[in-house]
DNA sequence: TTCGAACGGATCGTACATTATTTGTGGCAT
DNA sequence: ATGCCACAAATAATGTACGATCCGTTCGAA
């Protein structure tokens, strides 16, 4: 067995509905359980997932289709290698059209959009990172108030791509005392130039949040890849 | 046989190398050979690009996960439809991400990539949209000098990705004449712009390009609802 | 006319065959 | 003895064929 053979503990019984097998596998990439340029083998996932291989076949394809899997002709597919300049990539799409999708936000929201922000930045608070895990999915969920609302389903849909394929990373690494504060500060900043209808303020907040959390990513990535490649965070 | 079944004319035999049926599928659909909303029966691809179901259903899987094909589960694979509220979405991301590359490259350029654009502006010229077909090429090529370049990939490829899907669409219908003396001009002053190192004009006057390209398409769009859905243009 | 069961067709899943690549082994030359 | 090349076996992807399942339609009876 190679270096990098990917083995799923359980055989996961049963999840007939077509559709299914891409679920899981997609999940269990943004998850991290299979990591960054994993090799996939279509025999050991079919195993993993009881299906046979078609299902796993075709559902590899289609990840394709999205960036989350690489293939070569005759030589299978790989989970995504994931390195700076990917995340810079990302990044760099996600700094123009998230302030887009926000002043769109602003020109619309209301008292009870407001409310629901400020509910979710609340819980966010009140966890103070203590579950990364937990903030990952209140982080989202608050961004998404934001972004779900728009008329753009392309960019919409754009965006939590990207966010799930940034959240697979980020869940590699901690987040740094200094990212902590930079994150909840400019949450409150957006709340606050959202309630004063400033779009363009809100829209710079955005920007800047982003950025930081590309320079953060990245630079959690310069350190784990300093102190030694290893498979697992310590 | 349902009103919308497709039928290609040649069994277009040995296209043995993998990735080949995607390529074919996918370049019928960019062509306008398979049309939007067309049903995409597995069997039916199959003979035509004379080979066995599989290839054709994970390339289907593919084009899905790029977007170019959408499917209900047990109910198969449909080109996916294209509206005004599609083009709309993705022309606002374009006019976020089109300025954003055109800046990148105002502050790169050398005089051989000017030379090249100018070239390629002189033969759209000359052509001046006599052979609708290799104007698109033309203007597929005189844009792509400027983004390829880019250390971007994916933010390229999504430009790349778009611009095949609006080319699809553009395809159906023919270019007015305000909007024809509108291209050139705008390529015109880009080049000056790049010219001149004036990174901020070169990026407004992309930004005008692309939404007039929008807003044209729409308009026919319109204008080829009115005068009746019909499966070609007359 | 309406409800329902049988039919036809197409997708989806399983199993098998083929082909390509990789890995391991042995012999040969240096 | 060591390194290199050729060849063979194993491994895994790709292609083909077939059966099962699901959906829409049609035909028939109340």
């Amino acid at each position: 067995m190679s270096e990098n053979d990917v083995i799923l503990t359980a055989p996961e019984p049963a999840l007939d509905q077509p559709g299914k097998v891409y679920e899981a596998i997609r999940e269990d990439i943004i998850s991290g359980r299979l990591e960054p340029s994993a090799r996939l083998k279509v025999a050991d996932l079919a195993a993993s997932y009881g299906t046979s291989t078609n299902p796993v076949r075709e559902a590899l394809q289609q990840l394709r289709g999205e960036g989350f899997v690489v293939m070569e002709a005759n030589r299978g597919a790989r989970v995504v290698a994931i390195d700076e300049a990917f995340v810079r990539d990302i990044i760099e799409i996600e700094v123009l059209i998230e302030p887009a999708l926000t002043r769109w936000f602003v020109s619309i929201v209301t008292d009870a959009d407001i409310a629901e922000l400020e509910a979710a930045q609340a819980e966010i608070e009140a966890l103070n990172f203590s579950d990364p895990q937990r903030h990952g999915q209140l982080d989202t969920r608050f961004h998404q108030l934001i972004y779900d609302r728009h008329y753009n389903r392309h960019a919409a849909d754009l965006w939590w791509k990207h966010r799930e394929i940034l959240r697979a990373i980020s869940r590699r690494f901690p987040t740094s005392l200094s990212r902590r504060v930079a994150v909840l500060g400019e949450h409150r900043e957006l709340i606050a130039c959202i309630r004063r209808q400033d779009a363009e303020g809100a829209a710079a907040i955005v920007a800047r949040h982003v950025e930081g959390s590309g320079r953060h990513i990245i630079e959690q990535m310069g350190v784990a890849k300093r102190n030694g490649p290893r498979k697992r965070p310590a």
